[in-house]
DNA sequence: CAAAGCTCGTACATGGAAGTACGAGTTCTT
DNA sequence: AAGAACTCGTACTTCCATGTACGAGCTTTG
């Protein structure tokens, strides 16, 4: 899909000027949606024009630090155990699911004022199916709800968590509680 | 709170202005939160200059379709009859409340580009409290769960509302499976 | 019916962010 | 070490929506 390192080949300092682009897009659309690329430079430490020079305009900037903070995501939620009991593997996906969406909130947000929904879609591809299989296998197993659509369960879980998220941002529930209150609430919606 | 009718008093023509560019804001800022002064002042029939002299800036605006579009809103779940099994009446609120939050979702989203927090807080003021006594009342009957803080039960609620609303505008969930698919998620969120 | 209150077209001012042009200097790569 | 690749400052150019100014002509209201 992506080009794997297709012509020429960069130059040692372009790929390092990148990466530190890339990674303060992250930082700053992750607090403010709107940051202005003149800002991201900066903050990259990094001429403007130097990101002009990788980055074209600013949704291909927002697009990849968009992926990249979904790859980092997937780094994570990918290093865990979801054999077993559905119920057990779902509560701890949770555990680490409600900071990876809270990180990256805003993030999305600028994604979506930038890049077409099927995009997005896209690209979320991958968390969308793991979540997708857990949650089948537990209707497997006879432990999760069946009276609803799959597709339904697993987006409202998308919600939920993007819910605690915004929680958290407007003060009315601690960081610390959030596992436990998405965990007793998704597993709730989860059940009959 | 509002001024009642202070002031000389506006004459007739100026009202059924304001009524019109009012009513065109809800409706265009309802299916894009971005829609342009100039748009909406068209779509009223109305000369641009006409709107800006009832609303001084674009974020008085919006202001004034968000607060229209909650007294409707008000209007319509004020007229469920709450009382009884609080079970039930949450599933009376839910089959109606689901519509009201999607026909306004993108408004919502335009008012908090553009209001501070703490104004939409304020004016979500009445709705929340609907949906926060009924949630406490069900739980001293004992059909609600008390293991959550209620301010989370509400909030999650209105979140599911919103994700449904999401579901919908992407075509993932029939408009006429909503009201089902959310109270059946909200009931078992609502119990251990 | 007259004054006050509204309407609304055209034209202009403002402001913010995106993206471009140019060109001199620096760092890699081979 | 030579050429290619990259950096990056400064100074535009564009674009687009918000908001202003001015003023002629309609409605209401009392």
């Amino acid at each position: 899909m992506e080009e794997p390192s297709a012509r020429p080949r960069r130059r040692a300092d372009a790929e390092r000027s990148i990466a530190r682009i890339v990674s303060a897009a992250r930082t700053l659309l992750s607090s403010d949606p709107n940051a202005r690329t003149d800002d991201i430079a900066k903050a990259a430490g990094v001429g403007r024009m130097t990101l002009y020079g990788h980055f074209g305009t600013r949704a291909e900037l927002v697009e990849a630090a968009f992926t990249d903070a979904l790859r980092a995501g997937d780094e994570t939620l990918s290093a865990i155990d979801l054999t077993g009991n559905a119920r057990e593997a779902m509560t701890r996906l949770l555990a680490s699911s409600w900071q990876v969406v809270a990180e990256s909130a805003a993030l999305l947000t600028a994604a979506e004022e930038v890049l077409p929904a099927g995009r997005i879609r896209e690209l979320h591809a991958k968390p969308v199916q793991r979540m997708t299989e857990l949650i089948r296998r537990g209707q497997d197993q006879g432990v999760f709800r069946t009276d609803l659509p799959t597709v339904w369960l697993v987006n409202v879980v998308h919600h939920v968590l993007h819910g605690a998220a915004t929680e958290i941002r407007a003060g009315r529930l601690e960081p610390d509680d959030a596992a436990e209150v998405v965990t007793k609430t998704v597993q709730s919606m989860l059940t009959v």
